[in-house]
DNA sequence: TCTGTATTTCGCCATAAAGCGAAATGAACA
DNA sequence: TGTTCATTTCGCTTTATGGCGAAATACAGA
């Protein structure tokens, strides 16, 4: 139970929602996730690991970059139902096609241009 | 979005989803989720107001009493997802195991008596 | 109509959660 | 060995949430 509400209170932010629908596409570092939402850097990485302490996300170490991505098929049932479930009822929502298209433009920005920018402000 | 976050709230709290798992046996009325959790009356009434929010459950009145009920057919897919991942996560879980024995013995008492010992509390 | 009662609404308090900026961490590189 | 910089942790403030009791509401029955 305790597991399962991980979960559910995981999901019950909406910027964490679209977070994971965003990784859809594929991994992101931290600071591709701070551009899409505009928010400090602290605070994405915050959520970033409440969706990891829900096992909704993965997390991989690359140098100085950290990559999130979605669980892969070894991830717990309650999760793979969840991720099935937000797909199914939010693909197709006005916001997540909004940040499809925003997040196809950061991709093609250099990650460590938009982290030097996020450092400064 | 808005409809779909009213869902994830609803279940980011225990308590509500307990509830939902508890109606899967039938509706019941609100002094009989009341006696199942040990809370006011006034919580439960609120946890039930937001379920009935976000669509979870529908309401029927007889009377002076209130029954709720997991939806029908016609829910919404969201909230058909949800509550088909609910149960699938969590049907055998212990803590709804022993609401499922404790609602048995609470089914066998008069309503009536149970809400006048409530209500003098 | 008046009383009793099942439920909801309201106002309050305590705790949890979301946001930020500053400081700490840890890995790459001069 | 420092320095740089992506990320996290910490401390703080503001807002949201869950709990209660008291009062309001709505319905049944005398």
């Amino acid at each position: 139970m305790r597991e399962f509400m991980n979960i559910t209170k995981a999901l019950a932010d909406e910027s964490r929602v679209r977070t994971l629908l965003a990784l859809r596409g594929g991994e992101l570092c931290v600071c591709q996730i701070t551009e899409l939402f505009g928010f400090a850097p602290s605070t994405v990485s915050k959520h970033l690991s409440i969706l990891f302490q829900a096992r909704l996300v993965e997390s991989r170490k690359d140098g100085r970059w950290i990559y999130y991505q979605l669980p892969g098929k070894n991830a717990p049932v309650a999760v793979r139902e969840a991720l099935n479930w937000i797909e199914k009822s939010q693909a197709s929502d006005p916001q997540i096609l909004a940040d499809k298209k925003q997040l196809a433009k950061i991709l093609k920005q250099d990650p460590a241009e938009l982290c030097k920018r996020q450092c400064k402000k």
